[in-house]
DNA sequence: CGGTCACGATTGGTCAGACCAAAACCGTGT
DNA sequence: ACACGGTTTTGGTCTGACCAATCGTGACCG
């Protein structure tokens, strides 16, 4: 890819080398950009286009103002929700494979969760679980508390690379589908007891294969409703910003799009 | 965070809201940077910016010359599991934690892979092997093409977004144990016979349980020679080989450091 | 003495115009 | 027909300037 190597492409990478290999660590300010693009020998408009890419990533957070500039910042989980939702938008990646992949994941997840879970973590499942009982009737909340729960076991397999992952797949997962298919539980309660507490059961006990029997279940469960909604195969890619707005701000959006289409 | 709207916020979500829509296709190609700089009001380093965050994101293709430009293109899955290795890049993973990730995603692809696998997908995975087995003097070799058979296992399951994150993480776990263990293994060809061949022999009998157990097998071993080297709890370090190209010299790197010494 | 507010310094954000380099087009010459 | 070199289009980079946000500072006043 880089057979015409490009002076911004080298300002990313040699950024993010000395970031990610430790040189340059989280909080520490990087000099403003007139001097940065003196040390690095290159124009102030290309150091800016680096830092913009950097800044796109997470690796960097900038400010304006006089105590402004980059500053390092460890990327959050949630970059890696926002590509999977671009890619979940774009009809490259399916429901039924992105729920494949949060299986593979998940079960792996409550199967260590059962051997390595503290006391504290199980209280912390458990209480997940009674929130989710306890809003039988807003689905919304019902939702968000689904997810607590997996959030719960997958902090509890003592793994941060897993449990991050996984969360952000969840919030992508959740992103997409947004409100549209809230109403596919029949029973809460039934629901509870028959898909999350003999997890919860299992890694209470310590049965690993128990624990990851009851993960997968759930999932089979989750999966055959994707097919009977008949979009396991087909991801929802065009919708409105409003409805995908993973990121957070629908704000710069409008003024530009009215912008966009008065001229055409 | 963009308490003020910055104009190139407003060109990133412009563009995206219309590829994203609909309104731009993949295949379509934009205007010229001098004319589209001028249809949306903005100066063409600002337009620029955006189009650098844009094709970093993965839905703009940009080249060079006459018939050149940007095209709108649909992200590759390449886009997810890089944010993914960014991800365990920055926080504190130790090997053993990066073993277990992969463990998670291989084993549920070689059970996918035993049902799934068309039979040239099925034809490659041997080939990897029989190309392992060639290769028993050179290890750099072995190594190589022991990724290539967990690649097409990958491949088979019909995954792309596994496929894609399993292979990035394999290269970040292949980086960093490049050079120290390189003669773990004894004899390749047992090897071979006791872990992969096993693989391939599920894979193509379609046998999903014993596809998921052999490649639990494998990783077991993977498991125990990393904690027989002592290097499971060790943290990831990344040692990112290539500096700075731009000054062409490591003086700009400790100046700029001595720099920052003096801010945060 | 302490709080308030305006000024100014610092820094990112944007703009304008120019030039360089890559790459495909096209006409010329053999 | 074919190779080749100039032409043209387009992205890549540089320079220098100005705008705008933000915070530090110190004068001013209660």
């Amino acid at each position: 890819m880089p057979y015409p190597p490009t002076a911004v492409d080298a300002v990313v990478e040699g950024l993010r080398g000395r970031i990610l290999s430790g040189s340059l660590q989280p909080g520490t300010s990087l000099p403003p950009e007139r001097e940065l693009a003196s040390q690095l020998a290159v124009s102030r408009a290309t150091l800016r286009e680096g830092l913009s890419i950097l800044s796109q990533m997470g690796l960097l957070s900038i400010h304006r103002g006089r105590t402004g500039g980059a500053v390092v910042t460890a990327p959050p989980a949630t970059t890696v929700s926002a590509s999977i939702a671009l890619l979940f938008q774009t009809r490259a990646v399916t429901a039924g494979q992105l729920c494949e992949f949060r299986r593979a994941l998940e079960v792996e997840a409550a199967q260590l969760a059962a051997v390595r879970r503290s006391p504290q973590e199980l209280k912390e499942i458990a209480t997940t679980l009674d929130a989710y009982v306890a809003s039988s009737q807003d689905t919304a909340a019902q939702n968000l508390h689904g997810r607590a729960f997996h959030h719960a076991v997958a902090r509890a397999s003592g793994n941060p690379l897993l449990s991050e992952t996984m969360m952000s797949l969840n919030d992508a997962f959740a992103a997409c589908f947004h409100l549209q298919h809230t109403a596919r539980a029949p029973d809460p309660a039934q629901l509870i007891r028959d898909l999350h507490w003999p997890i919860l059961n299992a890694i209470s006990r310590g049965d690993e294969s128990d624990a990851r029997r009851a993960m997968l279940t759930h999932f089979d469960q989750l999966q055959n409703a994707l097919s009977e909604l008949g979009i396991s195969d087909r991801a929802i890619g065009n919708q409105t910003e409003g409805d995908l707005a993973v990121t957070g701000d629908g704000n710069g959006s409008s003024r530009c799009r009215s912008a966009l289409a008065g001229r055409g």
